[in-house]
DNA sequence: TCGGTGGTTTGAAGCGCTTCAACGACCGTG
DNA sequence: CACGGTCGTTGAAGCGCTTCAAACCACCGA
């Protein structure tokens, strides 16, 4: 910067007014430093930035899972949201593992990046409060095992559960079966409202439980053969998947066996409106969390944080899923894109 | 840091060297120093530390599309290997475009990250010299467009194609497409060796090349109906697909129609091995261009460059990629999964 | 007793930038 | 003509760390 300095005739301080308060300069010295910069090919040390200033003008976004598409929407969100303001959106992804996920926390930390995202596997608390407690933004998504006190963005598990169920109820279906892992709290949640449609019904609508081991393609495809082998009493007449791979699976065994029939026998609908959803041979009637949504909803707690927040702001925002009608449940005809 | 070295009874370097050198410290002060950290809940300052040491341990990533999960294969290799180096993949996705593309590249430049990865669009090479151009060291990953300065890791596009092409000939396929876009470098190469393997059949196999506007699953539809309107005879009995969502659009417009049988009637390779391939209801036979390994062998070629890689070191990295059957080519019985 | 030795620890000099009090030139005003 | 105000500009004081020459401190063998 020095070189700048003295390249356009002036001291360190006005080059570093051109770059931060260029109203500050008078026209013509600042169109000298300009052409400074441009014919040294300065580029203003970050670190040194960040360390003298105290501030930055990047997020950093934890996500334990950048291969699910939900969690990719989140990332884009936020980036929209954060570039209006200027800053920028840096991903790291955990690939599923705790252990990293905590060494980015850490190294954010380190960084000291404007604020932290994170998407975390459930149960991210311990680490959440660590970051908290030194003051570091953070803001949790779509993990609904966080305390109060941390600033959150999530959708309403229970109610797509029941706005699933719904559907395939308004739709005439009156044997439904949930499949899905017991271990997933987001999972249980979609169960939970799915009961209390099925309970609505006062007594019209049979709920079955099938429980899988996950909620990948081949879990799902498992659920299929199961239904494959039943006599056709015992098949239901709609499902509600705890997760679109799942529901993609399970579709697929039905297509390539043929004997029963997508959405004529078996109404299904997904969770999560993943891009393998609408890329399934038959599209996926799904419930969309709106991840771009919530990454934008994230960023502006961020935000928030940062302006000092008015001691009034929430710090949880719970967005309403909504479901997509696609051709698992209404055939061919309705699509609704 | 000072608190730290109060809190300690000892000076500001010890703690430096605790937490850069431990081996230069006495094992009691180490200990006593440990814990003052311990108890302050201190965590360096990496922006300080940056500046002063002049080096860094994390490595900037620009992807232009983590959608494609080709993409994020790469970033999960690069993370293995740089972790292996103690080093960090921060992800930058510049979500198909340019701009970010560049805005990245400028603040990853800025922040003095240690090195920059680049997956880039097609011709990125005025933004790569740029960098090279400040002696950033930069590893190019997937973009044939560059030139031989600067270091790269590619996928033989045009054995790909070959290999592609080869499969459906040894299968006994004799009627042959190639489905694709104009304007993508890799896909012409793949193209190329397709070609190749048909003249080498002299003459007795036939090439048909179908344009599609682009790689996507609707694209992969279109072709789909484009066959099923046609008279028996004009229908091939082998198709190459310039990348996977291709296949699968195709696959699935026969899959639902049912006249065409895939792969007994005609039998479909696509190119990339992409999350999609495998999750398709027929799963597609496939070239894996094994992006993890790539990701992996640019980090290579990132350490070696700032390991001031010694005078004869090679700088491109050609990969071959391998062909993965499946169903949509050898029917269920023989599956190579 | 003394210089030598090697393992530890210290402290000051930066790293490249932002910030801000202070300075100077110039203007309009009383 | 002196004075307060403005607008631009300057330069030095940090920001929190790493680095490294120098100091320190037993301890050893001569």
């Amino acid at each position: 910067m020095l070189d700048v300095a003295r390249a356009a005739g002036v001291s360190l301080g006005t080059v570093s007014n051109v770059l931060n308060n260029p109203g500050k300069v008078a026209e013509g010295t600042r169109r000298r430093v300009e052409t400074a910069i441009e014919q040294l090919g300065f580029v203003r040390n970050g670190a040194a930035r960040s360390l003298s200033s105290g501030t930055s003008s990047t997020f950093g976004f934890v996500v334990i899972d950048l291969s699910n598409s939900f969690f990719l929407d989140m990332a884009r969100g936020a980036e929209q949201e954060a570039s209006r303001s200027g800053m920028n959106v840096l991903l790291a992804n955990a690939d599923l593992d705790d252990d990293k996920q905590h060494t980015y926390l850490d190294l954010f930390e380190e960084e000291r990046v404007a604020g932290v995202l994170l998407a975390p596997q459930q149960n991210a608390l311990g680490e959440t409060t660590s970051l908290r407690a030194r003051g570091m933004p953070l803001v949790v998504l779509n993990d609904p095992s966080v305390g109060p006190e941390v600033w959150t963005v999530q959708t309403d598990n229970v109610h797509g559960g029941h706005l699933a169920a719904r559907h395939l109820i308004e739709l005439g279906r009156r044997r439904l079966v949930f499949a899905g892992p017991d271990d997933l709290t987001v999972v249980r949640q979609r169960l939970e409202g799915v009961e209390r449609a099925v309970r609505e019904s006062g007594g019209a609508v049979t709920l079955e439980r099938m429980h899988t081991s996950g909620v990948r393609v081949e879990d799902g495809r498992r659920v299929g053969a199961d239904l494959l082998a039943r006599p056709a009493r015992d098949v239901p007449d709609g499902i509600v998947a705890g997760a679109d791979l799942l529901a993609l699976g399970l579709i697929q065994s039905l297509v390539v066996d043929r004997r029963l029939r997508v959405p004529e026998d078996v109404a299904v609908v997904g969770y999560d409106n993943n891009r393998a959803a609408w890329n399934s041979v038959i599209p996926i009637t799904t419930l969309d969390q709106a991840g771009e949504e919530m990454g934008r909803r994230a960023t502006q707690l961020l935000l928030a944080q940062l302006d000092g927040s008015p001691a009034g702001t929430e710090r949880s925002v719970t967005l309403e899923p909504f479901l997509i009608a696609r051709e698992s449940t209404v055939g061919r005809a309705s699509e609704t894109p």
